[in-house]
DNA sequence: CGCGTTTGACCTGCGC
DNA sequence: GCGCAGGTCAAACGCG
């Protein structure tokens, strides 16, 4: 299963009744945590939280401009509300920073991209390791890290940061996939508003 | 042989 | 300045 993934900044998820879990079975977005923009707040810290609320409020959601993916300068400001309150405001220069939790029973979703693993880490409050992955596109320095959640193992934190500078791999075999359903039974003009492409900025 | 994974060491930032 | 925690590096190793 080759899918397109948010961590491309022409697409964009929504959750609603329409969605099309491209994961199909072995998936389940519980919880999506997007912070595209500055703009953007829909809870204390940021996320967007689809079920009750999470114990992963640690995970935080900010939002980088990408050094690459023509979403042009490289500086933004971003805020981190934890449970003590606000931290400072910090500018970075890095890319977006997408967290969604989701159940699974495998931990390392295949977005369509092509990940080399670098680093695993056993982190505080949590058993399980946190492992890193970077884009082995030559180019492309976008990150990923995934992690089991430590409350509810059943649970996987996928983080990514950055922005993809060139399309996935299976970019044109999704695209063939999608356009050839157009009278199929599968629901592909659901999965077509559920993944909006946007204009490029 | 090339590529990806593993894993301990090292680096860096932050709080005290 | 020190210690801790998170993040990254790179050599060794395994697999196709």
């Amino acid at each position: 299963m080759n899918m397109p993934q948010n961590p491309n900044p022409n697409f964009t998820f929504y959750s609603d009744e329409n969605f099309v879990n491209p994961f199909m079975d072995t998936y389940d977005f519980t919880n999506l945590m997007f912070d595209f923009d500055e703009g953007v707040n829909t809870t204390n810290n940021g996320l967007i939280e689809e079920e009750t609320s999470s114990p992963t409020s640690m995970v935080s959601s900010e939002t980088f401009t990408g050094e690459s993916g023509g979403s042009g300068n490289a500086i933004t400001t971003l805020s981190r509300n934890e449970s003590t309150g606000s931290k400072e405001v910090e500018t970075k220069e890095m890319g977006h920073r997408v967290a969604f939790r989701t159940r699974s029973k495998i931990d390392v979703m295949d977005d369509g991209y092509k990940w080399r693993k670098y680093g695993k880490k056993s982190v505080k409050n949590n058993t399980n390791k946190r492992n890193y992955y970077k884009c082995s596109s030559e180019s492309c320095m976008v990150k990923k890290r995934v992690e089991r959640d430590g409350d509810d193992a059943a649970y996987v934190i996928t983080t990514y940061e950055g922005v993809h500078n060139h399309e996935s791999p299976s970019h044109v075999y999704y695209n063939d996939m999608v356009l050839s359903y157009d009278h199929g039974n599968w629901n592909q003009h659901s999965l077509r508003q559920s993944i909006q492409i946007s204009p490029p900025p």
